[in-house]
DNA sequence: GTTATTTACGAAATCGTTTTCGGAGATTTC
DNA sequence: GAAATCTCCGAAAACGATTTCGTAAATAAC
């Protein structure tokens, strides 16, 4: 390990106080341009930079944020989630916050990946996603009075900042689009009820059916993991209805994609015989057969966008004008039904 | 923020010499049995836990290590590297380390994370993935003398530790499938020539040709990027050939989508008129069409066994007995020519 | 019963930084 | 020209842990 020099010794060699380089190197005040200037350029020369450890022990800071991916893993095999951290890093490495990142095991244990992130490691902001309706994680962060912001709104504890891509309007716009085809009978393929997203999504699918004047029948709306096993399962049930859906409306691409196979196993066609649209703009979405129609998700932007919020909640300023809905947008592929598109819907 | 103890305070309760509770905390000699478990409970009824910049800074250790994913982004838009990091923190979260992740931005500024992990963070170790023949990180990871730990083999420099999943026998394994089928014109769509896994690719598909007495046609081999737009644009190279290739190798299941789009665009049955093969197991795989024959990455347990050997390295052990190479196998869907698996191959 | 050895604990130094406070010199004000 | 105000720099005190080394008591050896 090459031979490290520390502020003492670059300080000596400058012939200065300590304090006057500390002060230089952080641009603090009460230090003349002359003399800052003569310290960056020995500091760069010795290639000295301050070390971590002896800043973080004075300040008190931990100079990191945590983030943690949430269980169950197969969540996670998913471009989603690594889109987001590349759009944290972006923007966190333009400031002096590193990025550590945890996995939660389980629901059960997810807590404890918490607890250790603020309890041990002390990083000064955390950042998740899939908030729940009621979600512990938001009020044990709220009551250690730990700053953070997530992905997704809750209906949990005090206000908090976070970024929402509004699954309402997937829901709404979605189910809109399939009544506006003709379809009086839509299935739901939600993602976990817990999820604050799905309870988001049904709402907005009730809305789009009530602003139509068409009854809601529960057995057409049925919960699923956010898989593609889980989608196929999820969608034999509602094609085995005795009276099934004629179109069906996915929490997510990876659902959306088992239903799409469900469909076939009928004999049906899917995208044809019966219109499917997803959400979250899956990569491979284009490449599915059909092509599948779905609901954008901005996911870098919405990392960097989140650093942002947390750094100005850490600078004090109110969680409530750090909250930020953003609407998706409809990506026409042809899985919704494309002959009717050709006919001059688009 | 909750009022928190030091050593300290927790010493003066217990009547006890600080240096004392330190070594009962770290589990170091020179503490009885009954004062070692008097000053565990005591930790634990006060929610004492070392504050980490203390001890780093006493240490002398970052307790840290970093992970960078290689630029460009495009490349991590995929469940592979998920699944690494989901590995890396299981068995890293058992450790007193945290896991620091950035994301090169370039290939150009690639080297400047690297040296902001170790220069300014100054972590403990570094992982990273995406080798290449000539590898300028690892040349700079071992001339500053960091341990460090990779996801697939290089020619770069000293022996360093790594778990490579041999793309070798991806290519000499998947070729030679095509040819005991009959096919004597077979394509191979590499992943970029200065990846290593590429090397490697290349290799096991000329050992198969030889294998077979087959001549090399460097016409039928085309490198591409990571994704399925240059997978699509690889594919379409390769059928445009006055004597195009029969079947397709690919190094990537992404490859392999654009490729089987590429091979729908001229009226022919992907996997049917032209077999294709990819490879690294991504999720969506088995819902593309046709389902996509591909050779497994484990990359879950790659991390995890990553994180052993980083371990054993600083821990002193020679790098050259923490190499690894993983043998892929091959997962049978339908791609590769079904027909003729079906037709008694299976 | 004396001496040698072990065992258990404590005092103090140390890691590298930031920050407070004070003061000398230069500059402005009246 | 004296007083007031700025500018710039330095000495020293934290921050919270670990580790070395010394020493008293307890045990073992003879």
């Amino acid at each position: 390990m090459k031979q490290r020099i520390n502020i003492v010794e670059l300080a000596r060699h400058l012939g200065l106080a300590v304090s006057t380089v500390s002060k230089a190197i952080n641009d603090r005040g009460d230090v003349s341009d002359a003399t800052k200037r003569r310290v960056l350029e020995a500091a760069e020369k010795f290639g000295f930079s301050p070390d971590p450890a002896g800043r973080r022990l004075r300040t008190q800071t931990s100079e990191t944020i945590g983030f943690v991916l949430s269980p169950p893993q197969t969540h996670f095999a998913h471009p989603f989630f690594l889109d987001l951290l590349m759009g944290i890093d972006q923007n966190l490495s333009q400031t002096p916050f590193q990025l550590i990142i945890v996995a939660g095991r389980t629901l059960e244990t997810e807590l404890d990946s918490f607890r250790r992130l603020v309890e041990r490691q002390r990083v000064d902001g955390v950042m998740f996603g899939r908030t729940r309706r009621d979600d512990p994680r938001i009020r044990y962060l709220q009551e250690r009075n730990v700053p953070f912001v997530a992905l997704g709104r809750s209906e949990t504890g005090k206000p908090f900042p976070f970024v929402d891509i509004d699954r309402t309007v997937a829901g709404r716009n979605g189910t809109a689009r399939f009544i506006g085809f003709g379809h009086r009978r839509i299935g739901l393929l939600s993602t976990p009820g817990y999820l604050m997203i799905s309870h988001l999504l049904q709402e907005g699918y009730r809305a789009a059916l009530k602003a139509a004047k068409l009854p809601f029948d529960a057995d057409l709306v049925v919960e699923t993991g956010t898989s593609e096993e889980e989608g196929l399962n999820g969608a034999r049930r509602l094609l085995a209805l005795s009276d099934p859906p004629t179109a069906i409306m996915c929490g997510h691409d990876l659902i959306a994609t088992g239903a799409m196979q469900a469909i076939a196993e009928t004999g049906r066609r899917p995208g044809v015989d019966i219109p499917v649209i997803g959400c979250d703009n899956h990569p491979l979405g284009p490449y599915l057969n059909p092509p599948l129609t779905t609901f954008s998700a901005p996911t870098f932007e919405a990392g960097r966008r989140m650093v942002d919020l947390l750094l100005a909640l850490m600078d004090g300023r109110s969680a409530k004008e750090l909250q930020e809905i953003w609407s998706p947008e409809l990506i026409l592929r042809s899985s919704h039904g494309s002959q009717l598109v050709a006919a001059g819907e688009i």
